[in-house]
DNA sequence: GAAGATTGACTTCTCAATCTTT
DNA sequence: AAAGATTGAGAAGTCAATCTTC
């Protein structure tokens, strides 16, 4: 699955900081709906021997970019990778020649990964698994409720988090 | 990280199944808003030298069930993890002392993990540090409209989805 | 034979150390 | 010295095979 990351849960007061049961309740279920959605996406392509949503997840940012490339650095921080870890998922990636790496001409330090042919070609592929997923396990169940949902968990996003600690 | 779970992400249509704009954009921002709230906690808890939240996932369920205890096979159902990942996890938690394994009387191919009290002492020091993290980076950027996100959401965990397919 | 737990082999991610370029 | 990429070693997860009990 996926690292996905990963885990269900429950959780609990214990005497610490209160937080009221339906508060809660509603972190819980985002949790639940996040692995649900993606645990069932993830078996879905695996079905129709298709690569896992990682492979998705570095393919379509590279496809949008100009030049249909950017550097792994750059790659590493829009997908919740560190940067060894985006190293190797390339090395994977390329060996499957849907990715080619080029170095970077104005800095003999950096790599571009470029999306193949090959790779648009996955895209394409794995899009359709993808989209039926997100459809069915997660807008249909949310309705009409959508602009709210968004809205609300785009606030969670974008927040700083700076404040706080 | 979390198991992963794990991933943030963008996607696409590239010519398959129209998703609208900003439907998707709901689906994006459950991935963000969930990357970002669980990898910020794990930066947290690991900064206080506690354990990952997949001890807490393990730990709550079994302090709660009567006995303080659970065999094995329900845990795993409970967390996201396969029953062979839940047997490696509770090695490592049981060499920690913070859970025992104890033969189910009834079933001797059953084995039950049981909460010790240094598990429930580990609960005592973990649980704040998740809970702040649940209220700053979660619950006060939704802020008022918790009600209607916790209701989409378990809508979403819910889903049978045997219907698709 | 099927279910519950475990182990072995393999995959994937992370941290620390290394190499090259700035 | 710092930044970008890579490699080695270790941590943590999965599937397939195994062992015991039902």
């Amino acid at each position: 699955m996926h690292l996905l990351s990963l885990h269900l849960l429950v959780m609990a007061r214990l005497g610490g900081p209160r937080i009221e049961e339906s508060r809660l309740a509603s972190w819980r279920a985002l949790l639940n709906a996040h692995a649900r959605v993606i645990q069932r996406v993830e078996r879905d392509l695996q079905a129709e021997g298709l690569p896992p949503l990682s492979w998705y997840d570095v393919l379509w940012p590279l496809y949008r970019a100009p030049g249909r490339r950017l550097r792994i650095s750059e790659l590493a921080d829009q997908v919740v990778l560190s940067r060894t870890g985006m190293v190797r998922l390339l090395d994977r990636i390329e060996a499957a020649g849907l990715v080619r790496r080029e170095p970077v001409p104005e800095d003999r330090r950096g790599t571009y990964a470029v999306v193949t042919g090959d790779g648009v070609e996955m895209l394409r592929k794995m899009w359709p698994v993808y989209a039926r997923g997100i459809d069915a396990l997660f807008l249909a169940p949310v309705g009409d409720d959508v602009a709210v949902v968004r809205d609300a968990l785009e606030r969670v996003a974008k927040r700083d988090g700076s404040s706080e600690d």
